[in-house]
DNA sequence: TATTGTTATACTCTATAACTATA
DNA sequence: TATAGTTATAGAGTATAACAATA
């Protein structure tokens, strides 16, 4: 009785809550680094798989969606339209909206950034093997419903960077005034 | 061979990846939600148990630990001190050095956050029986392993508040659509 | 009057870089 | 000269709130 169920000095191993927590702050930050190289966010890539999912959404559909103000979902969409992966439409019905639509530009980076995607899979998951990667996936999917998340956006979204203006490079050490 | 071709359309089920990183903001979310009641921060939460497992290190190796420069952490620290959670020591040997220290509230409170955890954990893996729990646990350990991350502290805590003060004025938009 | 998209402003948070005291 | 801790400042990023167009 005396054998304190609770150690400060020796805390108990990490339960699967908090594994959740650091492996999922662990994967989004090694995809990050990894889509740099197509000059995206977490966040930008998030709504090209949207937009490829339900085409011709209204920007406030699709800010609620990801969370963020409509303020903000703005000029995150200026960037990606000047960029050429995505396009507004008036819509004739109600002239209030914009319709938001992936160009072919947008399609075809979306599947550079699938190709991405699946790197990404096997590097998280090397340690487990191809039955033990499937059960996983299982295990995780039901969490997920259970816990009533969407599939395919994830709450994250509200606090990831939103544009990748050549902040994605390396810190870049500017010495400037000295 | 057209059975495995992408379909922007209608895009293939998550991966594991993609639900880490999903279950993992959702838990973070959710941790952060139920401690504003004891006024921490995941981040401070993450301080408290360091200091009970390594006691007496540098501000600077903790700082290193957690991800933050030093310049964020001395606030964060002071916060801490301030509400007697945590005491600063001048080091005899080298009197440059603070060595931190849980006070015996400090550990009172850690305490309670084990309690915290330990609901948390039920709620977040609700939908598995006992057996899976065990099941998934496993596996994220082994993936946390060949990842490389250390127990314990997560790379989230770079970028989490440092601070609770009054940020409770916006509890709980929940503008999930669940 | 309500709603969509947009712009503007004010505020929070952060890192960088100076500064001090010890070594 | 180098390092731990601290402070100050400037910049990035954000939400809130005002605004214009349309319903």
């Amino acid at each position: 009785m005396d054998t304190d169920a609770v150690d400060a000095s020796r805390p108990p191993q990490a339960g699967a809550a908090f594994l959740l927590a650091q492996l999922g702050a662990h994967a989004a930050e090694l995809f990050a680094q990894r889509i740099v190289r197509l000059d995206l966010t977490p966040a930008q890539a998030g709504l090209l798989r949207l937009l490829a999912q339900t085409p011709g959404r209204s920007q406030r559909e699709l800010a609620d969606v990801l969370g963020m103000p409509p303020s903000r979902f703005v000029p995150f969409a200026d960037d990606l339209e000047r960029r050429g992966l995505l396009e507004r439409r008036k819509n004739p019905g109600d002239r209030r909206l914009h319709a938001l639509f992936l160009t072919e530009d947008g399609a075809e980076l979306l599947s550079r950034l699938r190709v991405e995607a699946a790197a990404h899979e096997k590097q998280m998951c090397a340690a487990l093997a191809p039955s033990e990667h499937q059960e996983l996936t299982g295990l995780l999917r039901r969490l997920a419903q259970q816990q009533g998340l969407s599939p395919g956006i994830h709450p994250g979204y509200r606090s990831m960077r939103t544009s990748s203006t050549s902040t994605a490079g390396r810190p870049a050490p500017d010495q400037s005034t000295a």
